[in-house]
DNA sequence: GCTGATGCGTC
DNA sequence: GTCGGAC
DNA sequence: GTCCGACGACGCATCAGC
């Protein structure tokens, strides 16, 4: 039985590591020392996590409820324990730091071992229903109390997800690799087997238990998720054809879904997201879909779900996002319907066929899937012609697609399970400069940063400019495109304009509380994805920007010179 | 029975 | 989803 | 190039509190 300050000690030294090969000696050597009984908990816990992904295990606690049980488990005050949230923007630190000064009147009760700290956190998320927030609450304290000050910063780290310690997947891999076979090579098969079986505690208990031999013989299993393969992104289409030179598949890219479907020789059909959650009862149509345009005994086949409209045309992502439900699902049915454009073909009757090139892939599938149905083929052409890749990028942008994928044909275009890799490349509307506008938007508001951002602000509320009502209405949060030189200057740029409460000019809703409000002066250049309708934002009544990031400073504009509403509304209309 | 706060997971 | 930083 | 951890909009689910 493990205690868990071991763990934290090891997880101290981690954070502390710069050096990713550093971190991975440590973790090694600390691997080397946990029993083989405790090595699934230990690789969870190491990952922040208390389960796979495809277990549906969710905690359901995040910053609010876990600053409530430090309160309780310290016995300070609440405003006490959310003021040092916001000067250190860490929960764990907020917790070490409170619990460090906690009235020493209780006497610990024995020492916390991980496996009650595994099994407590499984309980809190396995309770639901009426007084379950109080029951997830108290149990969360007891832990912290049962632990000590820096063992509380990790305990609410992990029920968080984030241990910040700069570990992640590969770095456990890697460091499993060099604990149990003493060369870090062997990280190649133990990724190889995590590919297929995504499971950190299923790949460290056997390479523990049962060594690398073992580990080698994890195969594809019908009804498990396997790890997705995604797309690169290029700068220009001549470097895509530079990447995957002579003839490739360019398809439709559609924004909606990926969803992986499994069928196994039972019958049994099971969907999954691309994070590997199950979610099968939302679609109990697809799984129709399915059977009824594959008659295959087994097979995992993978695709993008979309939703479309009566006729069969395209929907926003927003529209299909209403599928992403638990109640009233039938009802949804009829009244968002939605299509499969599936493209790969992962395994099939008995044996898998990821060594497969796609090509191979793509023809077998094919073949499998029976006209008219709502299962179809992603559309594509084969060309090795940069123009006509291009001709064919703008027909699906005006279909209403996101772009396209151009994919490899060479006899090595495998499917390259959990990587993101040059066999497969993405081409976005938005990569093509003269085809997006950016937005000169006015700062009015900051929210302070979180972890490595923490002390400074993490993101920004901007606004455009209302001229007819002189009035400012917010457009995005913007926290990306940030360098660390940017975050330093900001607090410097708009100390001058703080104000103590909302700006008299500014309409934004309550879900746009900022942290600290600006007088409506300094402009950024903005750039996004596409505008879409917003209930939180209040640029023409309703309009926001998806996937906003930030170019630079227009210090030549001042705040009246901001993109106006109007002409966000022109553009979405358009 | 309704609303707001909070959380989760898709992109 | 995008992006920047560290390696 | 890879890995990690910052951050975005948005729709639905759940629970507390009234």
């Amino acid at each position: 039985m493990m205690d868990f300050e071991k763990l934290v000690q090891v997880y101290e030294e981690l954070e502390k590591t710069a050096s990713g090969n550093k971190i991975r000696e440590v973790l090694a050597e600390f691997f080397k020392q946990v029993p083989k009984d405790d090595v699934q908990i230990v690789a969870y816990l190491t990952l922040g996590k208390i389960a796979s992904d495809y277990e549906d295990v969710v905690l359901g606690m995040a910053e609010k409820s876990v600053l409530k049980a430090i309160t309780v488990a310290s016995g300070q005050e609440s405003s006490k324990v959310n003021k040092l949230m916001q000067k250190s923007g860490d929960v764990g630190l907020t917790a070490e730091e409170v619990m460090k000064n906690k009235p020493r009147t209780l006497v610990p009760l024995g020492k916390l071992t991980i496996h009650e700290l595994f099994e407590k956190l499984h309980k809190m998320a396995s309770s639901s229903g009426a007084g379950s927030q109080d029951l997830k609450t108290n149990l969360l304290a007891g832990l912290l109390q049962k632990s000590s000050a820096t063992g509380a910063k990790y305990i609410t780290r992990i029920a968080l997800g984030t241990l910040r310690m700069g570990v992640g997947d590969m770095t456990v891999l890697d460091a499993l690799a060099i604990a149990y076979t003493g060369d870090k090579s062997n990280k190649d098969v133990l990724e190889q087997a995590y590919n297929i079986c995504p499971d950190i505690g299923i790949i460290a208990e056997t390479l523990a238990k049962k060594g690398l031999n073992e580990v080698k013989k994890v195969d594809v299993y019908v009804g498990r998720p396997i790890k997705m393969m995604l797309g690169q992104r290029v700068k220009s289409l001549e470097e895509a054809q530079k990447k995957i030179p002579g003839e490739v598949t360019v398809e439709a890219k559609y924004d909606g879904e990926r969803i992986q479907a499994h069928k196994n020789n039972k019958g049994k059909v099971t969907l999954f997201s691309r994070r590997l959650d199950n979610i099968t009862k939302q679609f109990p149509d697809l799984v129709k879909h399915l059977e009824k345009a594959i008659q295959e005994k087994d097979y995992i086949v993978e695709g993008e779900i979309i939703a479309v409209d009566k006729k069969g045309v395209p929907q926003p992502f927003q529209v299909l996002m209403q599928r992403r439900r638990k109640n009233d699902i039938e009802a949804y049915i009829e009244k968002i319907p939605i299509n499969f454009k599936v493209f790969d073909l992962l395994y099939l009757n008995g044996k898998s066929w990821m060594d497969q090139p796609y090509f191979k892939r793509s023809k077998e599938l094919g073949k499998m899937i029976k006209k008219d149905s709502e299962v179809m083929l992603t559309e594509r052409i084969l060309t090795d012609n940069v123009e006509e890749i291009n001709v064919f990028f703008h027909k699906m942008l005006n279909k209403g697609y996101e772009g396209i994928f151009i994919k490899s044909r060479a006899e090595d275009s495998v499917y390259q399970a959990g990587v993101r890799g040059w066999n497969w490349i993405k081409w976005k509307k938005e990569y093509v400069k003269e085809m997006v506008d950016t937005f000169d938007l006015v700062i009015v508001g900051a929210f302070y940063g979180k972890g490595r951002r923490s002390g400074n602000y993490g993101a920004l509320l901007c606004a455009t400019y209302n001229k007819k009502q002189d009035q400012f209405e917010t457009f995005c949060k913007l926290g990306t495109g940030l360098t660390d030189e940017t975050l330093e200057e900001l607090p410097k740029m708009l100390k001058k304009y703080t104000l103590d409460k909302k700006p008299v000019r500014l309409n934004a809703k309550k879900e746009m509380e900022a942290d600290v409000w600006f007088e409506p002066a300094i402009v950024v250049e903005v750039f996004g994805a596409e505008i879409t309708k917003s209930p939180f934002h209040t640029c023409a009544s309703g309009l926001a920007l998806r996937f906003p990031r930030f170019i630079r400073f227009r210090d030549d504009k001042d705040a009246e010179q901001a993109t106006t509403s109007k002409e966000i509304e022109q553009m979405f209309e358009k």
